[in-house]
DNA sequence: CCATCCGTGTACCATATACTACACACTACC
DNA sequence: GGTAGTGTGTAGTATATGGTACACGGATGG
């Protein structure tokens, strides 16, 4: 299975060959590590780094956080702190939806969303 | 706002009450901890024990193991597991749900259940 | 009065997490 | 051939996490 970092190095090498400014040095740099911490994640020879600094690439790379946290391993601590508001109601409903097909979870978020329900 | 130790040490002092098994010293035993630790959890002197200590503590004190990590700050593993596997669809839903309701939750959690839908 | 249970105080510890600091070798440019 | 930029290797570090080990003083019961 493809890990953060394989998935890290293919966005950020796809945006480099059209811009120079994606460099590891660079990004590094507006992320806020060091570049050889940002080199290793990418090779995997570091685990994935912290939700802040996933955030942070995540928002340079225009990458959805919440996949790339994902591939981390990691939930944003904004949905675990929804979650833990109403622990029962939430483990309920997530373990409920854990089998059921994309389409059918897709389906309620949009019923959700427009209010038809 | 009643913290993890508080609300743990509520619930084992109220087993006890009909059940000398649920000291601190026997129930840590069961649990596989230190009688010592356990007490500095119940009176906050430590912060909450980890997800596996904490659901073992909801087994033998015949609580709800979300709501016992809720209190301790953490959303259970299987639950994070759930949603990384899609993490698009399950943080959109999620969010969506945030100020919506008990009762709009429930239903909802209802209906998947019920398949009326 | 002794054994057994009780809760708790003090001190320590192993492992994981999330990095930094710095140097090195390579390439490209003018 | 110096300067600037590149990726990466080695070494070290601060903080958090999740506990253990053991001793102490008090109550309880035979």
């Amino acid at each position: 299975m493809e890990g953060f970092g394989d998935y890290l190095r293919k966005v950020r090498e796809q945006r480099r060959s059209s811009d120079a400014t994606f460099s590891v040095r660079q990004l590094a740099s507006r992320v806020g590590v060091e570049p050889s911490y940002l080199s290793k994640v990418e090779r995997g020879q570091q685990p994935p780094p912290s939700e802040k600094t996933i955030a942070a690439l995540a928002s340079e790379l225009d990458e959805d956080a919440d996949v790339l946290l994902a591939l981390a391993g990691k939930v944003s601590g904004d949905l675990q702190s929804i979650i833990r508001r109403r622990p029962k109601l939430f483990a309920d409903l997530i373990r409920q939806l854990k089998d059921m097909p994309d389409h059918a979870v897709l389906r309620l978020v949009r019923e959700v969303r427009d209010g038809e329900w």
